[in-house]
DNA sequence: CAAGTGTATTAAGAGACATAATACACTTAT
DNA sequence: ATAAGTGTATTATGTCTCTTAATACACTTG
């Protein structure tokens, strides 16, 4: 389900956090899907118990699980975390943005980007 | 020259980096400024000599200064950073947009929200 | 009732960050 | 030449975060 990256300095815990984080909003895990549990995931990560339960416990808090003691953890519905995330990336891609001009790329380098950018992307998913 | 932000989490030294590159690639301290020596700045900063060694260190090995030992640091010519720089911003700036569109966020709405920066940007130096 | 869930607690070790106290080589001004 | 001001290096200490480890407990499912 992960893989972990041992050159990655991040602690265990995040990397986990935004490699399930990404799954979610991704579709590959859907709403109502039943997470592995903490004990199976950290079995499976050769890590500690208390590590994933911190993950699972942040994700929780941001909204992209839900917890049910005794029986596990799932897949939040998409209501629950789809404008929190789509907020968080757009703070960061304006700071982003704000740090290039800063920096000295012209408004029309950044539009270029962006046009390929798109491009690449319809391109993928036409199948090229 | 800087003010540290004790809530800000991340180290001393990064925060003291982050500052003066910043203060660098705008414009405020010139190419061949001396800089402020390594006990001066701790002194004022209230923070150890070896943090501030430490930062200088960095802005040294990123092209931003260089050191002449007995005499001090000083601003690096544009020439040794700026192409650094924008690299830097862009790899940046990619991903930043990668996660916003991979997250929901339409190729509409970013140009959107480009326009509307680079219109906020010419208005303030113009003086609005 | 047993096995599998999440959750909580305490202890220990590793590593990064920061402070503290020196020491040394070099440059500048006197 | 000397003193003061530079950068640089070293060692020790303390704090904090991350991680592992070992338990313990409440709840749910079969």
């Amino acid at each position: 389900m992960i893989l972990l990256d041992y050159r990655d300095k991040r602690p265990i815990y995040e990397q986990v956090v935004d490699k399930l984080e990404h799954l979610i909003v991704g579709g590959a895990l859907e709403p109502e899907t039943k997470m592995p549990s903490v004990r199976s995931l950290a079995m499976e990560l050769a890590v500690n118990p208390n590590t994933i339960q911190r993950a699972y416990a942040q994700l929780e808090q941001e909204g992209y699980l839900y917890t049910v003691t005794g029986r596990g953890n799932f897949v939040a519905p998409e209501s629950e975390w789809r404008e929190g995330k789509k907020r968080e990336v757009l703070t960061a891609w304006k700071k982003a943005t704000l740090q290039a001009l800063d920096a000295g790329v012209t408004a029309e380098e950044l539009s270029e980007l962006l046009r390929q950018m798109i491009k690449e992307s319809n391109e993928e998913k036409s199948g090229v």
